[in-house]
DNA sequence: AGCACGCCGACT
DNA sequence: GTCGGCGTGCTC
C-alpha cells in the first residue's frame, strides 16, 4: 500500500554516543503503539548496532534518507513529557557550533544529571544443556551457572579467550542474552496507608474484631483521626505498629497500601509561611527597576549591566523585577556562583516567592535535582535559582535571566561543552525576547567594554542602601616590614588591629587565597623543591590530622615529608610561603584566647560543613573567620569590623592575563565584607606590590580607574575583549609528541590565516601547567575578531589534530572563548 | 564511543 | 591448526 509508505513517519534521533563519527541524526521507525508518544524532544531507547542506547528525537520526517531495510524501530519512550523543548533543541545545535562539541554532549548538558538510561547486554545460562561441549565451553557454562548473569562486555574484557566459546554456546542455546535496563533517577514512590471505609462502618467493623486485637484497633482509630491517608512510614513511627498489624488490617479490607509519587523537597517546606514583603527602593534602585521593567515590556532581547557596590541593593532589584516578570505570566532564571549559593541566598528567594522557586545546585542529590528540574519543566514554578547549569532551566516563556556576580569565572564550564552561561543567556534572551540582567560590583572587562560600546545598557547604583560609605582600606607594604625586622605573617599594624578587635569582642575576617600550610618546601643546601611526580607543580605542605604531608593541589597526589633532603641529604629543608593552616597556627600562638574558624576546601569537604561553620561564626561563637576565596562572596555578618588581607599578591602572580582583573575583583569583594551595618569597619591589606594598579585601585575602590588602566593594557597586548581567544591544548606522555600535536593546529591555522589581519595565530607554547596527571601539555592560541570567520577552520584544525592524537594515544582539546589559560 | 570482524604472528 | 592481539569499519 503506497499510502502507508508516504504516510510513514520517521524520527530523526541523536544517539547518546559522544563520538564525532556518530555526531549526526539517525532515522528510526515509530511503531504503531508509540505514534502518540514519540514527539519532538522526547527521550527514547533505540537499537544502535549491537547495542541499545538512549536517544533524543529532534525532528519527525516522512523523507527516508536511509535504505528502508536498515531502519530499525524505536524500542521505548523514556518520559511522559518530552524533556527537550524546541528551543532547547535549537540551543543544543548552537552549543555544538559555538563550543565544538558533539550534540550528545550538548544535550546532556541541558538535562539534569543522573537521568541517563543505560541498557547493558547480559548473558546467563539457560536450562538447555547440549550433549556435546568442549572443555572451554564447559568452563564458561559452569562459570555462568555458579556466578549467575554476567555483563557480556565486562566478561569478554576479563576473559578474552572465552569469546569463541560464548558465541558457540549462544548458537547452541546453552546460554541466552538479554538487555538489562537501568533507569537513572526516577520519581520517588512513597507508600501511603489509605483507610478503605467511612467512620461508621469502621467503628462497626472494629467492634467485631477479636478482643485481643488492641493494636489493630489503635492503628485504625489513629488513621481515622489523621483523616484516613497517611504515609506508611509516619504511621509506623507514630503508632509503633508492626508490619504484621498493618498487613492484618489490609487483609480485612480496612485499609490499603498505595504507592504514590512524591516530590523530593531539598528544603523540606522550610520558609513556608515566612513570607517577606518588598523592601522600599531608594531613588537609584527605583530608576534601575523601572529601566529593567520597560525593557521587559518591549519583549525584545536586551542586556543590562547593573553595576553597584556590595550593599547597594542589587538583590532587591532582582526580586522586584522577577515579581513583575512573573506577574506578566513569564518566568525568570537567577544564576549565582556555586560558592555564593548559600542558605542565606536561597532563604531570600524562598521567603519572597515561597513555592514558586526551584533551586538547582551541586549539593542536591541527583533525585532532588531531578525533582526540582521537573517542577520547572511541568510549569509548577516560575523562578529557578541556581549555579551555572540552571541557565538551561526548561522554561517556555522566559522573561528574565539574571546573572549575579557576572564577572565570576565559574560561569564558564571547564568540560565539554565548554559553554559560558552569559552567552547561553544571550541566546535564550534572543529566542524569548527576554531581558538579561548582569549584576556586579566589579564587572568583567568584556561586559564593561560592551557597555562602553553601547551593546549593553549600564545602570549604576552609586551608593549603599544605608548610605554608609565604603570602609577605609589601609595598605601595608610588607617589604618595609621585612626591612624593619618583622618576619611574621602579620604586619605590626594588622597584629595590633587583631588584638584590639579581640579586646573589644568584635569579629573579623582574615583572607588568604591559598590553602594548606605552606606553598612549597625547599632545601636551602641544594635548592631541591618537592614536586608532584605527575604534574609540573610544587607540592604543598599540609597537616592532615596533625601529621605533615605533601600534597598536589591539581591531582591530589600525596606523600610523606622527608626529614632530610632526598637529593643531597641536608637537614636544611624548610617550608616557604604561607597557607591558611599556617596562618591558623600563628593566630593560635599569638592570640591563644581567640576562637578561630578556618574555611577552605579542606575544612568544608563534608556535606553541611560549609553551612555549619558559617552558622557558628554568625552566632558569634567565634572571633576570627579565616579563609580562602570561598569567604569572599555574599557573606554578610553585621558583627564584623575588620577585614585583614594577609597577602593580596597570590592571585596577582598567576601566569594568566586575567590575573590583575581577578586580583582587583577579589580584593574589592573581600573589602566589601565589612561595615555594611552600623559598626564602622576597616580593611587592612598586606602586599609586596603596593604600587600595582590592581591593588591601588582596590584600595581606593575605584572601579573606573581600574577599568581604564586595564583596558589600555588589554588593547596594547591584543587581549580580550578586543580579540576573542580560542585555545587548543595537546597532552601526551611524551613532551615531543605533545608539542608536535599542538604544532598541527598551529600549522593548519597559519596556512589559512597568515595574511589575515583579523586573525592572530600564536606560536605553540608550553602550558603554564606544563605537566598534569603525568602528561606534558602545550597550548596553541588563536585570536580573532569574528568567530564566524574562523569557525569552520577551527573545527577542521581540531578534527585534523584530534585524528593524529587518537593514533598516538594523545589528547587534543579545544576551548572556544577560553577564560583561563593554564 | 563501543562492539564485531578479520587479519596476522606465536604457540600447543 | 587455534589463540589472542590489534587495526578497521559501522552504527539508522
Amino acid at each position: 500500500m503506497s499510502t502507508k509508505l508516504t504516510k510513514m513517519l520517521l524520527a530523526e534521533v541523536i544517539v547518546d554516543v559522544k563520538s564525532h563519527e556518530t555526531d549526526r541524526t539517525f532515522q528510526y521507525f515509530i511503531p504503531e503503539e508509540l505514534q502518540k508518544r514519540v514527539v519532538i524532544g522526547m527521550r527514547v531507547l533505540v537499537p544502535f548496532g549491537p547495542r541499545r542506547v538512549e536517544g533524543y528525537v529532534v525532528s519527525l520526517t516522512n523523507n527516508p534518507e536511509t535504505p528502508l531495510e536498515k531502519v530499525k524501530p524505536i524500542l521505548r519512550v523514556l518520559d511522559e513529557l518530552p524533556p527537550l523543548t524546541p528551543e532547547l533543541i535549537e540551543l543544543s545545535d548552537w552549543l555544538c557550533e559555538r563550543y565544538i562539541c558533539t550534540r550528545a554532549q550538548a544535550v546532556q548538558a541541558l538535562l539534569p544529571g543522573g537521568m541517563r538510561f543505560k541498557s547493558t547486554l547480559v548473558i546467563e545460562a539457560s536450562d538447555v544443556t547440549p550433549a556435546i561441549l568442549d572443555a572451554r565451553e564447559k568452563e564458561v557454562l559452569s562459570f555462568l551457572k555458579n556466578k549467575g548473569p554476567q555483563v557480556k562486555s565486562q566478561l569478554l574484557k576479563d576473559h578474552p579467550s572465552w569469546r569463541g566459546a560464548i558465541a558457540k554456546l549462544l548458537q547452541k542455546g546453552a546460554i541466552t542474552e538479554r538487555f538489562m535496563e537501568r533507569t537513572g533517577v526516577k520519581e520517588k514512590q512513597v507508600a501511603y496507608v489509605v483507610l478503605q471505609m467511612d467512620r461508621e462502618s469502621l467503628l462497626q467493623k472494629l467492634d467485631h474484631l477479636q478482643a485481643n486485637a488492641f493494636k489493630q484497633k489503635e492503628v485504625a482509630l489513629w488513621l481515622l483521626h489523621q483523616g484516613g491517608t497517611v504515609r506508611l512510614r509516619d504511621l509506623l513511627a507514630a503508632t509503633k505498629a508492626a508490619r504484621s498489624t498493618i498487613e492484618a488490617l489490609r487483609q480485612k479490607g480496612i485499609l490499603d497500601i498505595e504507592q504514590r509519587e512524591e516530590r523530593r523537597d531539598p528544603y523540606h517546606g522550610r520558609y513556608i509561611g515566612e513570607k517577606e514583603g518588598k523592601l522600599p527602593l531608594t531613588a537609584a534602585q527605583e530608576r534601575a527597576y523601572s529601566a529593567i521593567l520597560s525593557m521587559l515590556q518591549t519583549r525584545q532581547a536586551h542586556t543590562v549591566l547593573l553595576q553597584g557596590v556590595t550593599g547597594s541593593g542589587k538583590t532587591e532589584i532582582y526580586l522586584q523585577t522577577i515579581e513583575a516578570c512573573v506577574q506578566m505570566g513569564r518566568q525568570a532564571i537567577v544564576l549565582v556562583p556555586e560558592i555564593a549559593l548559600t542558605p542565606q541566598m536561597v532563604e531570600r528567594f524562598k521567603k519572597r516567592f515561597g513555592e514558586d522557586v526551584a533551586v538547582l545546585h551541586s549539593r542536591l542529590s541527583p533525585g532532588e535535582r531531578y525533582d526540582e528540574w521537573r517542577r520547572i519543566r511541568q510549569g509548577e514554578v516560575s523562578i529557578a535559582v541556581g549555579a551555572r547549569s540552571a541557565v538551561f532551566a526548561p522554561f517556555e516563556k522566559l522573561g528574565l535571566l539574571i546573572i549575579d556576580e557576572e564577572h565570576e569565572l565559574s560561569y564558564k564550564q571547564e568540560e565539554n561543552p565548554k559553554y559560558h552561561a552569559r552567552e547561553v543567556a544571550y541566546f535564550r534572551a534572543l529566542y524569548h525576547g527576554a531581558t538579561v540582567v548582569l549584576g556586579s560590583a566589579t564587572p568583567s572587562m568584556e561586559v564593561r567594554y560592551a557597555a562602553a560600546k553601547g551593546r549593553v545598557t549600564r545602570i549604576l547604583l552609586p551608593e549603599r542602601v544605608n548610605r554608609k560609605p565604603l570602609p577605609p582600606v589601609e595598605i601595608v607594604d610588607m617589604r618595609l616590614e621585612l626591612k624593619q625586622g618583622n618576619r611574621s605573617i602579620f604586619s605590626r599594624r594588622l597584629h595590633e588591629a587583631i588584638a584590639e578587635k579581640l579586646a573589644h569582642r568584635e569579629q573579623m575576617i582574615l583572607f588568604l587565597n591559598r590553602r594548606g600550610y605552606s606553598t612549597f618546601i625547599l632545601c636551602r643546601a641544594c635548592g631541591y623543591v618537592a614536586r608532584c611526580p605527575s604534574c609540573d607543580v610544587s607540592l604543598t605542605y599540609h597537616y592532615l590530622n596533625s601529621i605533615p604531608i605533601l600534597r598536589c593541589h591539581y591531582c591530589g597526589h600525596s606523600e610523606e615529608v622527608a626529614g632530610r633532603c632526598p637529593e643531597c641529604g641536608s637537614q636544611h629543608i624548610r617550608n616557604f610561603g604561607t597557607g591558611t593552616q599556617k596562618v591558623e597556627e600563628e593566630l593560635l600562638r599569638l592570640f591563644p584566647e581567640a576562637r578561630v574558624i578556618r574555611m577552605d576546601v579542606d575544612t568544608t569537604a563534608t556535606k553541611g560543613s560549609h553551612e555549619r561553620l558559617l552558622r557558628t561564626f554568625g552566632a558569634r561563637e567565634a572571633d576570627i573567620l579565616l579563609g580562602t576565596q570561598m569567604i569572599a562572596k555574599g557573606l554578610d555578618f553585621p558583627g564584623v569590623t575588620l577585614v585583614g588581607i594577609i597577602t593580596a599578591d597570590t592571585s596577582l602572580n598567576v601566569p594568566d592575563f586575567r590575573a590583575a582583573e581577578r586580583t582587583f575583583q577579589l580584593l574589592t569583594q573581600v573589602a566589601g565584607r565589612v561595615g555594611r551595618h552600623d559598626a564602622a569597619g576597616e580593611v587592612i591589606l598586606q602586599t609586596y606590590h603596593p604600587e600595582h594598579y590592581a591593588i591601588q585601585c582596590a584600595v581606593t575602590q575605584d572601579y573606573e580607574r581600574f577599568f581604564q588602566k586595564e583596558i589600555e593594557i588589554r588593547h596594547s597586548l591584543d587581549h580580550p575583549p578586543f580579540w576573542e581567544m580560542t585555545v587548543f591544548t595537546a597532552a601526551h606522555e611524551s613532551q615531543k609528541e605533545a608539542y608536535r600535536l599542538a604544532r598541527e593546529t598551529e600549522r593548519w591555522m597559519r596556512r589559512r590565516f597568515s595574511e589575515d589581519p583579523e586573525v592572530i595565530v600564536h606560536e605553540t607554547t608550553a602550558a603554564p601547567l606544563a605537566r598534569l596527571h603525568g602528561k606534558y601539555r602545550f597550548h596553541q592560541v588563536i585570536k580573532y575578531k569574528s568567530y564566524k570567520k574562523v569557525k569552520a577552520e577551527l573545527l577542521a584544525a581540531y578534527f585534523h589534530a584530534r585524528a593524529k592524537a587518537k593514533k598516538i594515544d594523545g589528547v587534543l582539546s579545544v576551548d572556544v572563548n577560553a577564560q583561563m589559560v593554564l
